[in-house]
DNA sequence: GGAAGGAGTTACTTTTTGGTAACTATTGGA
DNA sequence: TCCAATAGTTACCAAAAAGTAACTCCTTCC
């Protein structure tokens, strides 16, 4: 039987990946930011707020086509996630700000390496 | 009316993420990518081929918990995107490899930033 | 003849996610 | 009195994704 799979990849950055070290278990780093960033819309979400604070409204219409239910929906869930901050200002039409909590700001190499790859894919040169 | 939103935010790295420019369209960077990565097992199948190639079965059992269909569902998905290659060895039992297409490799710092940020995620110190 | 091994497929069900449309609350202003 | 604006919610339905279990193909070995 010939020596078979994995050989030891010329990993080409850090290690963080334990790719060569094991398997993806379903609670691996990988799996866990997955579930977080999981949704056609999440990421989304999370690059127009790393362009900076904004409002439900704002939100609602830079994301064309997102319904208010789901975006709702999300903003709690990364908000309980701990990934976005709200701020409720009970102004006379009420004004609600999101903004990324620190823990958010780490989202930021996952969606600019994603605005790279995803260049990648329109212009398959 | 106070002047609102989008402060120009201090971009921390490059460029490449446009959201201080305008928002998110549905055919951005960002969404093109999210597209092909969406799917709850895509990046762990990803993350595995990233240590090289990778069998069928392999893959199987090292995603615990995914079925035949999904696996195979994903892989013909990402084949068809051109992000991973599929070699098939008509030996006695049959032997599949996947392994990743140089564009494929391209998704190596997303799913690297994805660790990083998933052991943030893990230990919230 | 029958099981074994590898790579799937098929039919069917369940769960999850998203979409639609309409409705609520608050209060200042025409 | 009614409308407007902002930030949602609610009920209901559709679509997509995933899970389950069983089955297929092929050939070699026992």
């Amino acid at each position: 039987m010939p020596p078979e799979s994995a050989a030891p990849t010329p990993s080409s950055s850090s290690d963080v990946l334990p790719a060569a070290v094991g398997p993806c278990q379903p609670d691996c780093p990988v799996a866990r930011a997955a579930r977080i960033l999981d949704g056609r819309w999440t990421t989304r979400i999370l690059r127009d707020l790393l362009g900076g604070t904004r409002r439900y409204s704002e939100l609602l219409h830079s994301l064309s086509g997102i319904s208010p239910k789901v975006l709702s929906q999300r903003l709690r869930l990364l908000e309980q996630e701990g990934i976005i901050h709200k701020t409720t200002t009970p102004t006379v039409p009420p004004r609600t700000d999101y903004s990324l909590t620190p823990l958010g700001e780490q989202v930021r190499p996952v969606v600019e390496a994603m605005a790279v790859f995803g260049n990648r894919l329109q212009d398959p040169s």
